[in-house]
DNA sequence: CTGTTAGCGCATTCAA
DNA sequence: TTGAATGCGCTAACAG
């Protein structure tokens, strides 16, 4: 049997007076008698009342939830950024709802339109890798819904983005190895939507050109980050013909991969041949031979900071103020390991 | 400036119909014309209407939404288990809330306040390390929220739960690490607020005693799973007179801390010691020598249990049906590497 | 086939 | 100091 929650109206009738009275006593309103003041709240208590928040977020128009759209909670780097995007908005009041677009376009599409249905105060956003267009995110504006993208960020303007800039980190990673005495270093991206901004292989060229070394297309190579894409990513560096003695991957997970199948190829690692990738995650300190160095990408920090963003957009939006587009944009930093 | 969204009402008035007739035809009821209907839908999609859910949530007195408190999002094991949550409440058009408790019980509580005070439909939880009364939940019953326990589940009567139970596998660990010719095998166990229900230590000592292998006490040790108890764990086993040959640790973070640190003693992994821990986290699968065995606790597939369970009981609860308590053990697998 | 009305729980304005 | 009345957006019972 489904118990009748206590509501003011119940506290109300019980005492005998009025509805209004009671939520004015419930609210420490000044122009409450003590005596009625303490009659509520001990009613109030005994009943074990709590305000009906559906009721008074329905009647406010604000939800006190934000969404969250990203790829793949399983992935570490994204569970450290939500972690972050919990702690911050949970620290001002706020409850995040939660969607994996498994780097699916139309899940991703569903899921905005349930957090749109579910009318969200705000969306923090990390693209799939199927993302192009915007479309489905447009129409949030609508609803007047802000939307902070973050780590995967688009590259669209009229957007708040937080992300991670990886350009000097990929100098100083090639600026890393040549130290190391490396001379043929190759490098295997990702999937080119996520290419855009981080500017991972610009900083590669770069690099390369900083320490008078000439870019061979042949030892480009990349991935779609699945195990099979990464192995003939591999593959095709090894089979070349001065074969790169390091080479620079998207993140650790094609690392990890890579890494694996040249054990499996009889390869040793740091020896024959070296790993520098991005993310930094924190299980490559249990390995025996990490990739000699990672850049952090400071997930959980993006993740703070782009809540932080949002924050200031939902509350700009009560105040009606207009906030120009903001992009944040954190510097990353390479890890020796 | 707040744009005005669209409302059944808007659509009322410049239709010049009555507000009924538009929800109706919104949801296609029988009753309705087919000329006011197509004239409805259409002058809905022109506006963009969408139904303002926060409405319909009051007034049904349901949210869609479930909560999920759990210790900590950064943790492969559980962002494994709130993955399959996800997807699961997802695929019954449910959405859900979460929580990190990072194992304070101070926290914890909060969480479950917010959550309630969110009205959830009902909550999933994997308690604290410090959780020992279940008080702050027992609340949740006065307002028919119903509650599932998954994995970190309370010894506790009068719950509904979904665990792995590790017993049987926990002697399979020991029948393998016997057969690889280990006479001598240690044990470093959790907190023992988490050991209650999973039976490391009971399959452990069975597996000893199926073996004909006398228990040493000196040869268990506990950790409070930070890497300095793990440590300083491992330093007593390997003091102990007769060391131990192999060590079966609560977990595979357990497991890679001690493995870190006894590499750095100099130690040969898997061949002047051995490990066999629980979880199989699938980073392990990129080591060069990870545990030799991890019991597989299927976290993806407790989250997917527990979340059925919840939408049973939210369905049970809304059709007033009484659901007796239910308990869902699963089996775990030893995992060989 | 369509309109009128009540009410979900609460905050709040206007009266008293 | 308190009460009555209103409305947020929507559904559904009731009335035509």
């Amino acid at each position: 049997m489904e118990k009748k929650l206590p509501t003011i109206k119940e506290i109300a009738r019980r005492l005998n007076i009025s509805i209004s009275t009671v939520s004015r006593a419930l609210h420490d309103h000044p122009s409450i008698g003590l005596r009625t003041k303490m009659q509520v709240k001990k009613l109030a208590q005994e009943l074990n009342y709590i305000p009906n928040q559906t009721a008074i977020f329905f009647k406010q128009g604000k939800t006190f939830t934000i969404g969250v759209v990203l790829p793949n909670l399983r992935e570490e780097y994204f569970s450290s950024a939500i972690s972050g995007i919990e702690e911050t908005a949970f620290d001002s009041e706020y409850i995040a709802l939660i969607g994996q677009s498994h780097d699916d376009l139309n899940r991703e599409k569903k899921i905005v339109e349930t957090m749109k249905k579910h009318r969200v105060d705000g969306l923090l956003v990390s693209v799939s890798k199927e993302t192009r267009g915007l479309e489905h995110f447009e129409e949030l504006k609508q609803y007047n819904i802000p939307v902070v993208f973050f780590d995967r960020v688009p590259d669209a303007p009229d957007i708040h983005s937080v992300w991670c800039s990886l350009y000097h980190s990929s100098i100083a990673a090639i600026d890393f190895l040549v130290k190391k005495g490396h001379k043929r270093i190759g490098y295997i991206q990702g999937p080119s939507t996520l290419n855009i901004k981080n500017e991972r292989l610009q900083g590669y060229v770069a690099g390369l050109k900083k320490n008078k070394i000439v870019v061979d297309e042949l030892l480009i190579e990349s991935s779609d980050l699945s195990l099979n894409s990464t192995q003939q990513a591999l593959d095709k560096l090894l089979a070349a013909k001065n074969r790169p003695t390091a080479i620079v991957t998207f993140n650790d997970y094609v690392a990890l991969d890579a890494m694996k199948f040249a054990r499996k190829k009889k390869l040793k690692i740091n020896k024959d041949i070296s790993f520098v990738s991005y993310a930094n995650l924190p299980v490559t300190t249990y390995l025996e031979t990490p990739p000699l160095a990672s850049v952090e990408q400071f997930p959980f920090e993006q993740g703070v900071r782009a809540t932080e963003l949002l924050l200031r957009l939902i509350k700009a939006k009560s105040l009606s103020e207009n906030v120009p587009y903001e992009n944040v944009v954190l510097g990353s930093e390479l890890v020796i390991h």
